[in-house]
DNA sequence: GCTTGACCTTACCCACATGGCAAGGTTGAT
DNA sequence: ATCAACCTTGCCATGTGGGTAAGGTCAAGC
């Protein structure tokens, strides 16, 4: 199977197949004589992975160790397991500073009239920062 | 006030703020007549108007448009309150996005031992997504 | 006047994950 | 033979910085 068949059924793009292998995520892919890379089912199978933990939010650098404890038949699955609550921790920290900002600025909101007058406490607000 | 004392007094990094003037962000700054770039209160003042408005999650183009209404004495608080609506409602999208991934990671989690053995949910999951 | 250290200048390379484009080779169907 | 659709490599761009190197400047102390 050539690359953009591979592409397709996996939902990645042709591109980053390529940079995944240039980045070692990958094996080199088997070359047809004319040089095009060749995909078999099981090479398939671990292009879907990567797909699968790049939706859920890992890194390149977590799918790497993940894909290491895919493949490891004597891992053990606390191993996965710490991987996932650090990946777990990481996205809550964001959630709670974006909610942060969020409710800062739903404040800032709050008091604005937002009519034609130029008086705006979110711009106040902004520029409050340093000097006096 | 040279550029390492503007950038203690606003919290920026001086490459940052070498970096605001490359892209416009700021005007060109004076120099003493040896090339150093010289800032004023004034200066200071717009400069923590971009660290505040960074803070609070804007991009560089949104600073951009937020620095222009604060210039223009006649806005109309209308325009700004609209750049933070469409800021807060970009940053729902993310939440919402980052707390589906954190559930869908929890409940797995959840179903994983975390143990010695191998067997895991997880990876299961990972692997499902395409190839029988 | 000289040294020293702290500051400033420009100009690069690095990160992350991906998209886009260009120039050229291959394949398969008409 | 031609044409479209595919493939190849290689380079540039994104956005928001950090790092680092090679060199100029300034002020303090001797």
């Amino acid at each position: 199977m050539n690359i953009g068949q591979a592409a397709k059924k996996t939902g990645l793009s042709a591109k980053m197949i390529r940079y995944y292998e240039s980045i070692d995520l990958l094996p080199e892919a088997g070359r047809t004589d004319s040089g095009y890379r060749q995909y078999s089912e099981q090479d398939l199978h671990r292009l879907a992975f990567i797909k699968r933990s790049r939706d859920l939010g890992f890194s390149l650098a977590e799918v790497s160790q993940l894909l290491a404890l895919w493949q490891d038949r004597q891992r053990a699955s606390a191993d996965v397991k710490a991987l996932a609550a650090a990946h777990i921790t990481e996205l809550e920290r964001k959630i709670s500073e974006l909610s942060g900002l969020r409710d800062t600025l739903k404040e800032l909101m709050d008091n604005c009239q937002g009519n034609d007058r130029p008086d705006c406490p979110i711009l106040k607000d902004l520029e409050s920062g340093c000097c006096h």
